[in-house]
DNA sequence: AAGTCCGATGTGACCGATCACAATAGCCGA
DNA sequence: TCGGCTATTGTGATCGGTCACATCGGACTT
């Protein structure tokens, strides 16, 4: 073995199976102009002298890169860190070799400078826009770098080099409104997460059922991606008396508002229903158990990955993708609205339990940030 | 601009300072041999030209590497994705690159794989060993690879050339106890995470403090990561009449946990008291919210880095680096135990209000496994 | 004033792969 | 029998860095 680094490289395997070192290259890299027979050689040679081949030489010279950089505002929140569960189950199936690179909002120098680190490793990207800060990361990346990127719904005027995945959100935010319409409500309220183009499909699918029904649609609230800001805004729908069903933009901001409802007297389904969006893992256990409506971004991972993928192999089969489609999961947190008779007795719910407005709380929850 | 790839290479950059390329490269290593006038020159050379060294390349010649990958058999679960972001953070400010790859547990043989591919781009290694998969990880990296890793506890006999870090939860996990018994339980019950050695550290603490308060120790449950661990073993707690406290391995399971025993009709914290380990960002938010004890893992994951990065710089200035330490937050779920003269009114408990036993709910959670 | 040492810089080879192009062989038809 | 074509294989240069070693002054010894 020359290299003294332990492992065998191209030309040990030349050596061994008795031809050059471009006939190994060919091999490897599928190359058509080799002989079965000398192609089988070389690959029980590899085989047996255990070989890989190294990333570096093989990006250094210019050839196929097998790596994705994962450029992303966030690792932690439930949709993207499941996105990248699904991307690295991927990459792992195909022999990829991932990366991520967070990528920090608000500073445009920011954002280059994370694209032109994402890149010079790895040749190709995935973009995780569901936020601002990704959109701004996607549009940065220059358009001879293959990239593709997840984001929350088909853009109109769609670049077709820009290959985007997105999962169908906007029939089950339009389901789970109706089912919320069917269970008595008057009216469906909105906790948006932030939108940058105005309105995101959910938020679309929740006012189609509102206008089908014939009703006036509220003012959506765009509270963030958080729990806090869910409370934030939860807090201020529980004040108005009206409010008896909201429409969560994710689980984190459902619980906040749930908690928020509580802190301020009113609970959940009894008082106020409450549906949120993604179904993160502990949804079900929750007390009450979140009706939401399910995501599947580990799904949305892999898919946007093959997707990358058939853009890098270059036309060869480009086979439909099938995208993920989100699903109403009925749980315990949304019910029936209140008797309209009781509708006036705000500290005393329709269970006849005194639910106090839990003021310690609330205080802390702020403290807390 | 000799690279046709569109970058400067560092002989363009020698060519512009008109210096040799060695020169650059020394500068760019930081060599003490080159004169102040000529490092200037060449910096503000390579500022000009936006020069950015080639990690391909600079891997290839066997220089430093300056990337990283982290081995972790999960990316989602709380403790190991705040890591993963903490030591992301780390990496960028370093400007080293991140990658990242699972282990899947249980495969002798994928586990030497994952080892062989994330040391083969990357030089460096950080294994997220909280649990066994990650320890086997930390096992098959050989110990010619720089390495580093996030471990439950310090091991006993620890290899000085493995460096690891760990948060210290024992006196946590003991105070948090002794604040059960001081609230007036007369037992605290624990339903652990598994462990691979016989014992966490959180466990032994536990127990610690039962024993210098003079009582048995119950039998802890081995009770798995995710909450639906917790709530099947809470449904079995649920029935003993003599646990009114337990202490969980982590918030997942302490959720879990809440919900078994609200389906069986007992409330938290009025009939049982529950506290958790690691305090999510919902815990706070949680109806109750979680009483747990706090551990920074993004912070552990920083000094993480910053102790591979210590042994990667060959012995100089190896600081000290603060370990994180565990730390209790009081907020809901934990409070004084039922009035012994109820203990027997299962289903009236202290406040007077029914609470059935949630039988659909039950029915539905084992369904959804 | 000659010899020695050291700081600063330059030259050649190499890491492990790829690309472009050359070379060899075998087969066919004219 | 010979030229030409194609299928297969081999050779040299290259990617962008690093390492080992050579070179060259100038300061310091003796």
């Amino acid at each position: 073995m020359t290299g003294h680094r332990g492992t065998a490289s191209i030309r040990d395997v030349a050596r061994a199976a008795g031809v050059s070192y471009q006939t190994v290259s060919r091999v490897i890299n599928d190359h058509p102009s080799v002989s079965p027979p000398t192609r089988q050689t070389v690959l029980d040679t590899i085989e047996r002298l255990e070989y890989r081949p190294n990333r570096a030489a093989r990006a250094l010279a210019g050839g196929p890169v097998q790596s994705v950089t994962v450029l992303a505002s966030n690792t932690s929140l439930y949709g993207f860190a499941a996105a990248l569960e699904g991307i690295e189950e991927a990459t792992r199936e195909f022999g990829f070799v991932m990366g991520v690179r967070v990528v920090e909002p608000d500073t445009p120098a920011g954002v280059r400078d994370a694209v032109e680190r994402a890149i010079e490793p790895a040749g190709a990207i995935i973009v995780i826009a569901f936020d601002k800060a990704g959109v701004d990361a996607l549009a940065s990346v220059p358009a001879t770098v293959p990239v593709a990127a997840m984001v929350p719904a088909p853009t109109e005027g769609e670049h077709p080099a820009r290959s985007s995945v997105w999962i169908d959100e906007y029939a089950a935010a339009k389901e789970a409104t109706n089912y919320l319409l069917r269970l008595g409500h008057t009216t469906v309220h909105h906790l948006s997460i932030p939108s940058w183009t105005g309105a995101t499909k959910r938020m679309l699918g929740w006012r189609s059922a509102l206008q089908e029904a014939g009703l006036s649609v509220p003012k959506p609230l765009l509270a963030g991606w958080e729990a806090s800001w869910g409370y934030e805004a939860g807090g201020k729908l529980a004040k108005k008396r009206d409010v008896t069903a909201v429409l969560c933009g994710n689980d984190d901001i459902a619980v906040g508002c749930i908690r928020a409802m509580h802190d301020a007297g009113r609970s959940v389904p009894e008082d106020v229903s409450i549906i949120g969006f993604d179904d993160v893992p502990l949804a079900q256990f929750y007390t009450p158990a979140l009706t939401t409506v399910r995501q599947d971004f580990k799904a949305l991972g892999r898919v946007c990955f093959a997707k990358l993928l058939s853009g890098l192999a270059n036309g060869t089969r480009e086979q439909r993708l099938r995208y993920p489609v989100a699903q109403l999961v009925i749980r315990e947190s949304a019910g029936p609205p209140p008797k309209p008779s009781h509708r006036h007795a705000t500290t005393l719910p329709a269970h006849g339990r005194a639910v106090p407005v839990n003021k310690r709380a609330f205080a802390r929850l702020s403290k807390e940030k």
